[in-house]
DNA sequence: AGCTTTCTTTGACCAAGATCAAAGCTTAGC
DNA sequence: GCTAAGCTTTGATCTTGGTCAAAGAAAGCT
């Protein structure tokens, strides 16, 4: 890889670990990579034969049912960790939401690597705990939420993660932000169809807590109204 | 605590990294304790002073929300390890399912024992990695599945986890075990009601793939059966 | 542009599961 | 043993969100 040191996720992704000189030998074992939205990274049930750092855009895990079902079990951006580190292969397929540019370790020299620098590993640890947080959270979504919930619940989150560069200390939220997917996937995240989702949008919108100038496009207007829809009913 | 060589999940427990001198350091630090059904250990939003490992027993994590409303957001079985290590306060209750038995440290001097001990630490990384698969493979669980598909794929898992010693190599299922908790609990794992639990174990009942002896005991008379029901409809 | 394809919204209807209510069973206490 | 307090099951009805269908809007293509 050209150079980790101008790295946009540099001091956001695991690597903010480590220190000019181990960035060098993990820098060398490296590539960046861009992927197409749409395009699959890792198929569940792989080898799983790499790990990646999110360097821009928006990736999703995802576990498919044999009759065709998705279900999306993680929403991923810039400066997340990708892959099963350690032994087992992914358990699912990992598809890029947008256009996306990583940052893609082969998994044996990156475990190899991880072994020798603990802080790494330290590192990684912590953003597994706050990723199984999150999983946890997002269960309580699809187990007690109603639709309408569901959709609040997504919109705070997205104007939360997809600040432009997702770095301000203090929490940046975003008024107006582009939704990095198409309805389905919307419905395939929320555990909900796509007609449902689009009935829930209109109504939040006729309430007057967003704005939908386009179909991807969604401006917060009322944004303690919208974190009330999300935490209760 | 008395003595480590001699504790059940010795060898299953993240103890197993360990050799016996460093194991001997750890337990100077843990001490045993009992918990009794329905006690609560940790509290959600607490600066969270404790992890565990979990001896014996069943305990459940779970998320409340403001209106009463429970999701069950994990359900732990003997070996599994407890809390949040490095920083963060524990996002959810742990609460005991059952009398447990549970070994316990304090947060503090368990972090500074795990830094220095990257055998530890690379095991506690691979289970929070499991971890996080399981809560995933639930999410897909109660955004996609059924009533009848979720009382299914949690009996099944009952039946894998609830090994009376949980140690055998080769997968041992249990063809007969006790639900570790009652009808209002189950509902909050699955994300449904209690009736609607009830309705659906008299269908899988009468349908002749398991029989309920008692309200606790679970008799699985056509596993593959169960296992179809688990994974489609 | 015009035409096709794909995505989104809206409507009508349906069904799975929730809610409300009551009756059976267990368990615990006296 | 008897009674009271909880669980659990069952029934009747209602609601939310799913399904099926069609009309509108954007985006892509020639």
């Amino acid at each position: 890889m050209s150079d980790c040191s101008t790295c946009v996720v540099r001091n956001r992704a695991i690597c903010a670990s480590l220190e000019t000189d181990e960035l060098q030998l993990l820098s060398n074992l490296g590539r960046k990579r861009t992927i197409k939205r749409g395009e699959t990274l890792l198929w569940e049930g792989d080898p799983a034969p790499v790990v990646a750092n999110i360097i821009d855009g928006v990736l999703k895990l995802s576990v498919n049912l044999q009759d065709g079902r998705e279900q999306i079990v993680s929403v991923m951006y810039a400066s997340d960790f990708i892959g099963r580190p350690f032994g087992k292969e992914s358990p699912y397929r990992v598809t890029a939401m947008t256009d996306a540019e990583i940052c893609v370790f082969s998994r044996s020299s990156f475990d190899s690597f991880a072994k020798e620098h603990p802080d790494l590993q330290n590192k990684l640890l912590q953003r597994t705990l706050d990723e199984l947080d999150r999983a946890r959270e997002w269960m309580t979504m699809l187990g007690k939420k109603s639709a309408t919930e569901r959709i609040a619940t997504l919109l705070v989150e997205l104007s939360d993660r997809l600040t432009v560069d997702g770095c301000s200390p203090t929490t940046l939220y975003l008024d107006r932000f582009e939704l990095p997917t198409d309805r389905q996937q919307i419905s395939d995240i929320l555990g909900l169809t796509i007609e449902t989702v689009s009935r829930q949008f209109t109504r939040i919108r006729k309430a007057g807590i967003i704005e939908l100038p386009d179909r991807r496009t969604v401006i917060i207007r009322d944004r303690s109204r919208l974190k009330a829809l999300a935490e209760m009913a």
